[in-house]
DNA sequence: GCGACAG
DNA sequence: ATCTTGTCGC
């Protein structure tokens, strides 16, 4: 069971479609549409900041009920990818499952409009950079949280397809840390069959998995879904088990590889290569 | 009044 | 994430 690259963009123009003229709707009626009402926030946006073409269509205040467009024909595509999802975080391997752990690699995407410049580094545990890899393409699916990850594996994936073989790759994102347990990091690692950490700036559900309303099954009794790690006094760090690894060994590995800023070093490095490749080609 | 959301 | 120079501060 592959991951689709489905293309949210165009169902949620399809949506907009499909509101009659002089109706408009809201920014929960599509986003329940869509298949799910909590991405209510993440649609308000997309329509303020990408699909303002059909801005006119959505109101954010109350308007008299009868206005409001609600009868939309739809497949429900985040319905079907949140249970995707969902299945997909059966299959995690949260015990370390791997021979060695000499070679690493860090994937990270910079964006420009639609396009994603995608690269991934890998480096020997001494820090030394010993290949590199990079994509340019194009995006079919806004930022959406907790949907994180179809928007951005499809390239991290063919990224690190580029490079040779390596023994665990940082992600920058969740992993298991996730209201369905499946975070960009344990997509990929499941998808690619490699081990995997993920690494994120912010929580996205509470360390003790109270939020996993789907998945409590994966949490062994009082366990952490993530660790928060301080570097110094700098803002903490989320570390989450991606895939084929352990929640302790993921911390040891990314504490080990801190060296500067406030990533470890194969993702620091994977973003400033990104964001110069998406800098460099204009 | 509560909650506020990876990149 | 991105729009954006130099600059104030831990």
């Amino acid at each position: 069971m592959r991951v689709p690259e489905v293309d949210l963009y165009t169902a949620i123009n399809s949506l907009l479609d499909q509101i009659p003229e002089g109706r408009v709707s809201t920014p929960y009626h599509l986003a329940s549409s869509l298949g799910d009402s909590d991405a209510a926030p993440s649609i308000s946006r997309i329509m303020r900041n990408e699909l303002r073409k059909n801005r006119h269509k959505i109101v954010e205040n109350l308007v008299p009920e009868t206005k409001i467009f609600r009868d939309f024909s739809s497949d429900m595509p985040l319905k079907r990818l949140a249970e995707l999802q969902l299945s997909m975080s059966k299959r995690v391997i949260q015990e370390d499952d791997f021979k060695e752990l000499n070679r690493f690699a860090g994937v990270d995407a910079a964006y420009r409009g639609y396009e994603v410049y995608a690269v991934c580094v890998i480096m020997e545990r001494s820090f030394k950079i010993l290949e590199k890899a990079s994509t340019v393409s194009t995006v079919h699916f806004p930022y959406i949280s907790g949907y994180f990850m179809f928007r951005e594996a499809p390239s991290i994936e063919r990224t690190s397809k580029l490079v040779s073989e390596f023994d665990l790759l940082f992600v920058n994102g969740h992993g298991i840390a996730h209201p369905r347990c499946c975070g960009l990091a344990t997509c990929v690692g499941l998808e690619l069959d490699i081990p995997t950490i993920g690494i994120a700036r912010r929580r996205l559900v509470s360390s003790n998995g109270e939020k996993h309303y789907d998945c409590k099954s994966l949490l062994r009794d009082g366990a952490s879904a993530c660790t928060e790690l301080r570097t110094d006094s700098r803002s903490p760090l989320y570390v989450s088990v991606g895939h084929r690894i352990s929640l302790e060994t993921s911390v040891k590995i990314v504490n080990e590889m801190m060296l500067k800023g406030n990533l470890p070093e194969p993702l620091r490095s994977a973003h400033i290569d990104a964001r110069r490749e998406m800098k460099k080609i204009r």
